[in-house]
DNA sequence: AGTTCATATCGACGGCTGTCAATATCGACA
DNA sequence: TGTCGATATTGACAGCCGTCGATATGAACT
């Protein structure tokens, strides 16, 4: 699961109607996030710093295939980070594509009539 | 789609690790934003304000049946709000939502060591 | 009541994806 | 080189979901 760059930067989804792309773009992203097995594989990485995948497999009582699987997901969207060190990978997290969706949830309160 | 409240409030998914319970919530909120229709829905009808549904078929080059479906979803989710008056629904963004979603990106970045 | 129009719901189809067993890959170590 | 152990990949299956045609609901108007 390939994720591309947002081209929609910095305004967010409540300031200006989305392009196609932009939208699809930004789906693939949410996408990524919209799997409970990935958002605990992040939020364990990121308590723990560096983590070895070993430790990744027991506390989510998922197979070690699953794993690696979601691992690859979360990877390939530039989430984590991967560094095989002899037999182990160690992943940590790279905190700077969370920004792209947080951004795009920042809409201007101000905009919206209610 | 029902999402339920979510329970692991103001900490983020970078501070601790989730309960199975929260990332299943948490994951439940972001699949609805997983979708380049309901994104491109919400970004009109914020950008509009107060929009009519019968303005919202056209543009997007899905059917009707499509379009209600997704107003539907995104409305159960608590980011829209539906009044009907007469034959028409007029839908507007309920930004609450956003918070909730956007908290749970805002990792404590010094927490993340790489 | 009957018609028309906007929206919602139903039923079905197809593609996507999370999951696991089996297997492959690759490094460490004897 | 050969074995062992950690991780990645493959293949297959099942369930979920986006989509649309057909139909239902309900309001306005004659």
């Amino acid at each position: 699961m390939e994720v591309k760059t947002i081209t929609a930067c910095c305004d967010g989804l409540l300031a200006a109607p989305l392009s196609e792309a932009a939208a699809d773009d930004l789906a693939a992203a949410f996408k990524v996030m919209a799997d409970p097995v990935r958002l605990r594989l992040l939020s364990i990485i990121a308590a723990q710093g560096e983590t070895c995948a070993c430790n990744l497999t027991t506390p989510l009582g998922k197979s070690q295939p699953t794993i690696s699987h979601h691992l690859s997901v979360l990877t390939d969207a530039g989430l984590l980070h991967r560094e095989k060190r002899g037999k182990w990978a160690w992943y940590s997290v790279a905190p700077d594509r969370f920004a792209v969706l947080r951004d795009a949830l920042a809409g201007a309160p101000e905009l919206v009539r209610q």
